[in-house]
DNA sequence: CAGTGGTCTAGACCACTGG
DNA sequence: CAGTGGTCTAGACCACTGC
């Protein structure tokens, strides 16, 4: 179970003394230790040894299994932490992150009402709009890292908060990963849809980006958003990324910012 | 020199031995050193012991004057430079952040083109239209933490790349930290505004909160950025922080985003 | 009470910078 | 080469959780 440094001469404990400049050629690149344990409690959570919403082994087991002191998988798990990959718990331990949590429910929602937060404002209804097989275009193909005319899911949906409509949704979801999502399935699913991912498809969302423009809506967005057209939107669109940064949803989202907005912290 | 913690029994070193349960009060907080070690590095960032872009003292030295290990204070540290204050370079030292680096310079700005990134459409031209005296209204006010009808420093002006005007911009600024700013003053000085306000008014933005909307020009301003009133533009509106959470600038952006979008990562 | 994460220390050695 | 931050270890003790 012993894991050995990458190419550089940076192996920790007994076998740090002699090792050093034994090739001629330029050290490549340094990984420190910590970092390298973080490559493999990854490795655990991708592989799903670990499961969202389970807790990993202790502290003191993973720095018996890996042969490292407590502190240094202290340090990967304090990044993985702050990445939002796993969650400590003063007492009780470590555990793997999960969209399907009340505190963290809109983590990757910056929608705001402009009075109060979304919990005021009640649960979301979430109505499926559509859900469709069909095939990649160029543009959706880059996105999702996949080719023209592969097959993908299309979903279009609407998120309404105490009743009012307030964003329209167009999503692209490889097929392949999410082989068996139905718009039933997701029309009886009440609840975050990345948990759903999580626990039906084994899907993790770890991180996105968005891009945010204002646009004028076309007919049947201003129809499905109940709002006139000539009512300026916030046009969201994210890719959603896995482990490994494998992009695995295009959304494209349609936000009516006549009550809300979008909130950022710049830091 | 020595500091003392707060109100709980969790000193270090010498006296952690016998200093448990002493009053029969819940213990109120618990705060831990490196907590503390971190304010009082704030506090001399907040004073100006340490200037923007100077380096503060080695960890070795801080260690030595608060009493504490080098681990201690550099945990301090880590957080401090993960917040953005402090800047780690190994092999020189650790030095205050600042707004006026090359790489750096438009951390606040998330807007970017929709190909390339902002440096290859060329340096920013920043055009001033009006600077002047008035008075807060209650938004202004609130925003800033004043008073209704104090005196504030109202700045509108213009972005361009490229030759294209871009951004729109509102300011307000409490008018008694920036005293003596004009409008001269501001046309005279091309970089970036908060790298003005910290070399010349001792005020450095630390981190800032912002509210997104989609929203139509008025004449004014589809005049000024030389867009149809039709063409809907993204409403950035910022409140910026000083150290100690304390509110010193408000910012109303108009974007057009025919060429560029506002890019947010999420995680 | 045992087990978890959280803090603190002390000391060794490594990687990087600049004179 | 000395001085800086960066890594790693080992061990002690504290705070929190749940049985």
């Amino acid at each position: 179970m012993r894991h050995f440094p990458p190419m550089n001469n940076n192996s920790p404990m007994a076998d740090s003394s002699a090792a050093a400049v034994s090739a001629g050629v330029p050290t490549p690149a340094f990984s420190p230790l910590y970092q390298q344990i973080k490559g493999l409690i990854l490795q655990s959570l991708q592989s799903g040894e670990w499961k969202p919403a389970e807790s990993i082994p202790s502290e003191m087991e993973l720095a018996a299994r890996y042969r490292v002191s407590q502190g240094t998988v202290r340090k990967a798990i304090d990044e993985l932490a702050s990445d939002h990959l796993l969650v400590r718990r003063q007492g009780k331990g470590t555990f793997v992150a999960t969209h399907a949590e009340d505190h963290v429910q809109y983590r990757f929602l910056k929608l705001m009402p402009d009075r109060g937060d979304l919990d005021s404002e009640g649960p979301a209804q979430r109505d499926i709009v559509d859900c469709k097989r069909s095939r990649a275009n160029a543009d959706i193909a880059r996105a999702l890292a996949l080719r023209t005319g592969d097959a993908v899911l299309q979903v279009r949906r609407v998120l309404s908060f105490g009743n009012t409509p307030t964003i329209l949704e167009d999503l692209w979801l490889p097929a392949a990963p999410f082989k068996g999502l139905t718009a039933e399935r997701l029309a009886d699913y009440h609840g975050p849809m990345y948990a759903l991912f999580e626990t039906e498809f084994g899907v993790r969302m770890v991180r996105a980006d968005e891009k945010i423009r204002a646009v004028l809506p076309d007919a049947t967005q201003s129809q499905l958003l109940k709002v006139s057209p000539s009512t300026p939107l916030l046009s969201v669109e994210r890719v959603a990324y896995t482990y490994k940064d494998t992009p695995m949803e295009l959304r494209r989202g349609f936000y009516s910012t006549e009550n809300h907005h979008y909130r950022n912290a710049l830091s």
